[in-house]
This record gives structure tokens, C-alpha cells and sequence, in this order.
DNA sequence: AGTAATTTCTATCTTTATGGTAGAAAATAC
DNA sequence: GTATTTTCTACCATAAAGATAGAAATTACT
């Protein structure tokens, strides 16, 4: 039970571009992006655009064209960028869809799922871009 | 970002065998747990066979063969066979090998992973066949 | 305006894993 | 010994993941 790769590839770029931020009127560019955070370049133009399409950056094409961050990195969380390339976080099909299972409020396993989910997604939405920048901060 | 249809459906048959536990000297019949459980006969085989190699039930064959658990219920946790199937639970690939990750201890990202993890791993440990057994009839 | 440079985007391919099946092999009761 | 009932294993589709190259688009500069 893993994240995809296109999900871990698509939290180091989020990670480089919370970086740049700070320079408001820059772009940063994929290919920068792919040799920086070490992803596959030709790869990441497929998750950059999920990640357009999530809301979660802006791109602008041509020269002097590039990717930023759509929103402030407090406003972005680890949930939010691993949802918007793998899919919602379920860990079993029975809790984001009940009516696959036929045993439905029967089944004892099914309530420890639910739980597990949620306390998945809590750690991940509270994991912010601009936490993990402060983590790296104070680590060196 | 879930468990596979194996697993889920390993669960059900350890639920099943966990239920007949008491009946010491019987074994359950594969046919008999897929009609119950609703696990393709045939696809169950294979579970089975793995279940098994992980130590986690006895089989017997020939007539009046079959399944049973080989611990006590209050011994197998739903982590055993979720990581029986699918293999260790990870969430991501620098969670259980490092060494994939050129960054190391210099990637925020990875802790909150790791913790995630923890997390998770504690709440699958946690729940025990017995204890699932006696939520569900607490519910009847 | 034209062109070259730089970018995002998309159609395609290969590989791997999943889900599922059927038939072989094994063991026991009678 | 044989028939029955079981586990076990080799096999096959289908779908998803990972990756790539080339097309389409936009802008700066001459």
C-alpha cells in the first residue's frame, strides 16, 4: 500500500516551488524543477498538469513562462497534492463506497478502516507546505 | 491509495475462520468460506495457499480437510494479513528503504511519512480478531 | 511582423501488477 | 484401491503505472 510515484514526485516539486515563493513575480521552470528535485523531466510535464488542472499551481507557457504556486504554502497541505494525482485516500473500497459490500454495518473490519482513514487524513491535511519548510529550517 | 481486492477478501475468510475458532477439531472447507464470505471460489485458492505460508492458518487436504486458524484469534491482528498479502505497508518507498532517496534526513516530507505510518501500523496491530468478534455481537 | 526560443501539453508505448480461472497434484475416508 | 474432496500452481486477460517523444502554444526579441 503505497502512494504512487507520479504522487512523490508531484510533492517534490510542491516542495520546490513553496521555496521559491517568496519571489513573488518568478516562474520556475519544469525542466529546473525535474533537475533540482531529481524526477524524470519528460515525466513531470504529466503531473504538472494535473496539478494545473487540481488548482493547486499556474502555469504560463512561452518564454519567460513557467510554474508557481496558486495559493500561500500554509494553504497547501500534503492531502491536498497526494488527492489530486492518486484519488481520495480510501484504504479499503468500502469506506469512500459502503455499497460494494453486501455485509455493510455487519462487518466489524470495516469500522477499523474508517478510523484509520480518518486519522490518515488528519496527519496529512496538517502537514503544510509551510511546516515542512520551517522543519528544514531548524534542522540546519 | 488502498489494500488489494486479495487482501481485502483475505480478511473476510480470517474473519470467517476466526468465528469457527471454538469448533477446535473442525476445518472449514475454501468453498465453504467463498459461498459464505462472497470471494470468488476459485481466487480464494490462491489467498489461502498464502495465508498459509505465512503461518497464519493450517491446512489440511484430502477428505475432511480443510482451514483452520493456526493462533488463537486474540493473536492474529489485521495487520498480519494485510502485510501477509500485500507486503509491508510503506505509504511510500523512502518509508521502509531509505536508501531510494538521494535527500535523506534533508527531505521534510519523509518524517511526516514515517509518522504516518507508525500511525497506522499501530491501529491495524491493535485490532485483533477477537476483539472485531466481540464488537459485532456487542452491535446484535 | 516574423522567427526563434522556451514552455506546457498530449498521444503513445512498454512494463508491471492485479484480478481471475481452470486443471493438476495430493491426501484421506471408505 | 479407488473415489472423493481438498489444496495448490501454472496460466491468461485486463488495467494501471511509469516513462517518452513530439506537437501545440506562447512570448521575447530582432
Amino acid at each position: 500500500m503505497q502512494i504512487t510515484r507520479q504522487a512523490d514526485y508531484a510533492l517534490r516539486a510542491m516542495l520546490y516551488l513553496a521555496r521559491e515563493y517568496p519571489k513573488k513575480d518568478e516562474r520556475a521552470a519544469t525542466s529546473k524543477i525535474a533537475e533540482e528535485q531529481e524526477i524524470p523531466a519528460s515525466f513531470l510535464a504529466k503531473i504538472i498538469s494535473q496539478l494545473s488542472i487540481a488548482g493547486l499551481i499556474q502555469t504560463s507557457r512561452g518564454a519567460k513562462g513557467g510554474v508557481r504556486l496558486a495559493r500561500k504554502p500554509e494553504e497547501i497541505s500534503l492531502l491536498d497534492v497526494v488527492e489530486a494525482i492518486d484519488g481520495p485516500i480510501s484504504l479499503n473500497e468500502c469506506v469512500d463506497d459502503p455499497s460494494v459490500c453486501s455485509f455493510g454495518d455487519n462487518c466489524p473490519i470495516h469500522e477499523v478502516w474508517c478510523e484509520a482513514k480518518k486519522q490518515l487524513v488528519r496527519k496529512l491535511r496538517d502537514a503544510t507546505f509551510d511546516k515542512l519548510l520551517e522543519q528544514q529550517k531548524a534542522k540546519v
